[in-house]
DNA sequence: GTCTATATACAGATAGAC
DNA sequence: GTCTATCTGTATATAGAC
């Protein structure tokens, strides 16, 4: 499985053939589970050198500090975003099939113990690191606001829709498919996230409205 | 003008006619500002205390701890919420200005200096106490999509638009007239706001897809 | 690189006089 | 209620031996 990932790991290591540290790469590891389920404030460096099964000087000989290590996290977790999104060929679908495949991918990309976390993590640290906050979005909601709207812009020009601004339409698209209940997930108003039925449904309604507003004349 | 606040400031005193000791207020006043302009983690007590012009103590001696009195500000932060989102009267409006006037005003009110430091203060803070998520949600978001999809089922039943799903309807719309623009501002991606000519193509391009989506057969 | 032990700093919260 | 002074915990980061 898995749709091989943007690049060998380029958290800090540039370079492609490094024997890569397999303390190194605990820490890396006891690190992401640390900032992401208990937050950036909440993790402490002790904690993640108890998980890691090193000290903390070791945490510290691979990482200049706290906040090197969560960019490296961060970042990291920011590419591995980019698989679950990209729906291989949609840009050959008809129309209804396209926006419910990249919708619906969407959506579960949001809801998942990847981005979730991700985005809170991120904005908690975007005032401090706002490369993050660039990262994140680039890597997610903007990378498919792109997509969505080189595909609307071709259908524009095949004739088979009317988009006169395919990038907002496609950002219109992304909050018609999210509707609140990302954002009621985010606040704790929902104690569960929708499930796959509540999920079919929203971004079919999505699409339905898309499509009403984007007919060709 | 304002349109009357929900509550005669019920921060954490209940009753009606407390004196409203000076130092108290001035206690709130300052931690209001250090924790929206600084963040939670980033405000402390001692800051707090000094910018009041108090004694940590006299901090202490009105509010149990620093949660306590972070919860009576976002509470009372919420509340204020209200009355700039409340558009009087809308409902009488034919739905192409009333949609354009509750989304426009949503716009604003997203980008303002009252609710985005607030809406970070809540992200950073729900995992600890959830009830300010709720309490965000219900005076902004949630209230709006509530009114409008009231709106919106009277007009289906005048017979005017065809909404067989108010709520998720009014949800579209909402997110559809933020596209990802708020998105943009929350994750440091855009430097600044979109101006007031951005925030009506906005608002305007989000009626016009939710009228073609809801046009009565 | 890796460890143990520690320096340093600052936070939240309190004691006790007035 | 209000102050000054302080307790106590814990966090990041480092020194120094191996």
């Amino acid at each position: 499985m898995s749709v091989e990932i943007a690049s060998p790991d380029a958290a800090e290591a540039p370079a492609a053939d490094i024997p890569e540290s397999p303390k190194r790469a605990a820490v890396l590891a006891a690190a992401a589970e640390v900032f992401l389920e208990a937050g950036v404030e909440a993790a402490s460096m002790d904690e993640i050198a108890r998980r890691a099964k090193v000290s903390k000087a070791t945490v510290y000989s691979h990482f200049e500090s706290k906040q090197a290590l969560l960019k490296a996290i961060v970042h990291e977790r920011c590419k591995a975003m980019l698989p679950p999104l990209s729906s291989p060929e949609f840009g050959e679908l008809p129309p209804e099939e396209a926006l419910f495949a990249v919708g619906r991918r969407f959506l579960d990309l949001m809801f998942s113990k990847l981005a979730m976390p991700l985005y809170r993590v991120v904005l908690a640290e975007v005032g401090r690191s706002p490369e993050l906050g660039r990262a994140f979005y680039e890597n997610g909601p903007g990378r498919l606001a792109q997509e969505l709207a080189d595909y609307l812009r071709n259908q524009d020009r095949a004739g088979r829709l009317r988009v006169p601004e395919p990038r907002l339409t496609a950002e219109q698209f992304i909050g018609a498919v999210l509707c609140q209940s990302h954002l009621r997930q985010l606040l704790a108003v929902s104690a569960a996230p929708p499930g796959d039925g509540e999920r079919d449904h929203q971004v079919r309604a999505a699409v339905r409205l898309v499509l009403a507003g984007t007919q060709a004349s």
